[in-house]
DNA sequence: TAGTGGTCTAGACCACAAT
DNA sequence: TTGTGGTCTAGACCACTAT
């Protein structure tokens, strides 16, 4: 990957064998040129609704293979930043240059707050027989005992949401309380338990407040809280986690992005559109 | 793909020319080998934890080249019910069997019941001044002439789901009342007036009812509802609707399930894992 | 050392869009 | 007819896993 914009690449790449001479041992071509692209989109060097160079042209320029070009633009138009019209070219997605700074980068972690200046006051580490909800999640007998962890996390100073984990014990003896003040769950299984995660998935509703909750978030007993239960499954489909959360109400929304996946597939039998 | 379990596929590929000879025509290798694969997950030939055939035996068995086979298993991988470990093979998630029913194909259109037999109420149809929340998302000055939809669901006789849509007046004209009472929004957009989607954001958060939300939802005033704000892009990026929803917390709950999106990307830097 | 997925190349033909 | 993305092939080498 020659070019300019490479910001110190050099050249990355010299004769045949397919790793590079240079800095860049190991990284994959087609990841170099996403984030080269994913720069310049998200820094507005190409503007929204503009057109890329062609599949062919990126080639050229950063000598790589079409077949690689076209692994790099896929990632990008399934995250949403391109699109691409068939005997036209590639296209810069409007909503591009709005995304750039929220890019949930596939997963939940911003959700969480992981990094935001929260303090997170651990209200309880325990043993507990799990609850049934809980017990289906996790796919053991209701009963059999669990670890629970109990958070309560503040920005400014107010709470702002309320947070019951579930773990097999096995997981849970490996955290601690250091733990859970400075790092989301999800974050914990990934990195110190390293855990790989798979699917996520998510529960929201809409509930009075019950005295725990109102006494911990600071509000009154029956005002609305937004409550979320959440199962964390690995990247082998087993169920890791389960959470409780309960959020203040004025001071938390669910966000969720659903970026159209890939192209459309459906519509082999031809419409209009 | 020649092969017995297509059900009926035949040859569909003889010499070389790539298209095929017979009934497939125009249906991409990749897409058919990607959709005899999800049937045999889905229909449990192939149990969770249990390995596929290596690339080199599906190219072998299907007559289609290695590359061709990653493209169909990647996009089986991205969607949730395969996992792969280099060096050791291609497996079956967990998950894949219990989601089969579910399978929100990567789409909204589950979260709005499109086909269950709900009753709709079409409250009204006008030309309203934009609010400003609705402006912004649509990127047109507050106050603009919009057009407005207010539509009440109910399922089993019981108040659902209170809609409200706004898109601009172009499109607000093609809708008519039938079209409210049998169709999603997000249904007539893509299929009456042919606008393919793209991203959709969803904000939810709790509140409580005012006397409006409170009597069309068939609830005491202060309930607390689930309320959504949502936005719905166009493949190109340009907003085309903006809704408000009112959920009765005791009859609806959003769902979301968060699919790790490919591989893990981030991790070049080698961890333990 | 062998097996498996991960990355990459070079080149081919097709389908759609614009001229 | 030309340009562009869409699909596909055949073969290469690498990195990780297991033996």
């Amino acid at each position: 990957m020659g070019k300019a914009e490479n910001g110190g690449g050099r050249e990355g790449r010299g004769g045949r064998q397919s790793a590079s001479t240079f800095p860049n041992r190991s990284i994959p071509l087609y990841y170099q040129l996403e984030n080269i692209l994913r720069s310049k989109i998200e820094g507005g060097e190409v503007l929204p609704n503009h057109k890329l160079p062609t599949e062919q042209e990126l080639s050229r320029e950063y000598k790589i293979s079409r077949a690689t070009v076209r692994q790099a633009l896929a990632a990008l138009v399934s995250e949403g930043l391109l699109y691409r019209k068939q005997g036209k070219g590639t296209f810069v997605t409007e909503k591009a240059a709005q995304t750039k700074s929220v890019k949930l980068t596939g997963f939940t972690e911003d959700l969480f707050t992981e990094g935001v200046k929260a303090e997170v006051r651990v209200i309880e580490m325990r043993a507990v027989p799990a609850p049934e909800r809980v017990a289906g999640v996790l796919r053991i007998p209701t009963g059999e005992e669990i670890t629970r962890f109990k958070r309560l996390r503040s920005v400014d100073g107010a709470p702002f949401s309320y947070v019951i984990n579930y773990v097999v014990p096995e997981i849970g003896q490996k955290i601690n309380e250091k733990d859970l003040q400075h790092h989301t769950m999800l974050h914990l299984l990934e990195e110190k338990l390293g855990i790989p995660l798979g699917t996520i998935r998510h529960f929201v509703e809409s509930m009075k407040a019950d005295v725990e909750v109102a006494s911990l978030l600071a509000i009154s007993v029956f005002e609305p809280v937004l409550y979320m239960e959440t199962a964390v499954y690995s990247a082998e489909g087993r169920a890791v986690e389960a959470v409780d959360t309960y959020f203040r109400s004025d001071r938390y929304r669910y966000t969720v992005e659903l970026i159209r996946s890939q192209q459309l597939r459906k519509d082999r039998g031809k419409r209009t559109r």
